[in-house]
DNA sequence: AATTGGTTTAACCAGTTGGTTAAACCAATC
DNA sequence: GATTGGTTTAACCAACTGGTTAAACCAATT
């Protein structure tokens, strides 16, 4: 592993359990296991090693997006595909969800940056999902909306897990890791649930 | 209003949109109109004052949610009175959210004096949820993930509002307020639909 | 008139941070 | 054997932080 990689690796692992503000030059360079010269020998400032971590992990989540949009030909499809992949991801990167709302907070200018980047293709979704209730297929719901619940369902249970932890499962161990395995099904049925055409045969 | 008071207002303001590692003390005494000098007369220190707003914070949030669950007798009308209750509440304090998961995630261990202090009636929801499943009123769900579900629903919007805004609608301001408007009938219906029992008739 | 308590001003301290620099070191390459 | 480039060491700097202090100020109270 090149020195280059060896920084980027700790700087990830450092900056997104710390956030920019909170992250230390020194901790980085220890966490690489090199000194604090070489880390600025090989990224001039803390700002701009800071770019590359926060422009990967963003492009992490919208990879998990687009490749699930890319292999699915109805919603459900896509719900599926997407919620697994997403919980997948986290699973090995439980504090990239905080780490870019966290950022994205402290400095709002910084998303128009990222939006001119990375271009997420939300219309497709939007088309699908739009075109799934004029068909009948699904009840009548915006995409906005529908998109937004899907992300929260997923996401939000990372970004809280302290308190979920501890006012929900008081601490007990082996009952939050249980609700943690049947969670990417629990979402799917529920968000289908919601979303299906009631069979009203009365 | 009293200087303490005014302090307060000011170091919520402050401690609400900065978080303690990056809101400034020299901040809040502008903000409040007075001097460092003064504001450590009042508030020995950082920590002591942002203990303070912060143990507010999160009172403000469990008085939604203990507020709600007294005076409804069903799980639809606690549903429905905590969803706008919550709404309310994040209108006025938008950064409310992110600000209690941004300390707890830093420093995971005052989570610990957070529980002792705040007792949060969680045991009761969770049974007025099984009895509703057991006597068929609701889809059988665990109430774990019910009530994570919720909040995820709620609090998530608040939380990535930056994100929301640019990449689902585009900076589209009034776009964004509308799905706003909507939103809390939005989530109760969701839910609902979600736990109804299907009246399969065939 | 004297006292009191909130308040300001301004300077100061110690600690930490990101960043720089100069010198030496060392292994691979030429 | 000389050169080169990555690397270390150690010291340093300027800026900023939370916190303290002493002196003066001022309005209300006694």
């Amino acid at each position: 592993m090149s020195t280059e990689e060896n920084i980027l690796l700790a700087a990830r692992k450092v900056f997104l359990q710390k956030g920019f503000m909170s992250a230390r030059m020194q901790e980085i360079a220890d966490e690489a296991g090199i000194n604090k010269a070489l880390l600025h020998y090989y990224f001039r400032t803390k700002e701009k090693l800071f770019e590359q971590i926060f422009s990967d992990a963003f492009q992490l989540i919208k990879q998990s997006f687009t490749g699930s949009l890319l292999n699915s030909l109805t919603f459900s499809e896509f719900l599926r595909a997407f919620v697994h992949a997403y919980l997948h991801l986290l699973d090995q990167m439980p504090y990239l969800p905080q780490f870019i709302l966290q950022e994205l907070n402290r400095d709002s200018s910084r998303i128009i940056t990222l939006f001119e980047q990375q271009k997420v293709p939300m219309s497709a979704i939007k088309k699908l999902i739009a075109t799934e209730v004029e068909n009948g297929e699904i009840i009548a719901i915006k995409p906005e909306h529908l998109i937004v619940n899907i992300i929260s369902l997923i996401v939000f249970p990372f970004v809280a897990r302290p308190i979920i932890k501890t006012f929900i499962f008081n601490q007990n161990i082996e009952d939050y890791s249980r609700f943690n395995e049947g969670r990417g099904e629990e979402i799917v049925q529920f968000i289908l649930r919601a979303i299906r055409i009631p069979k009203n045969m009365i």
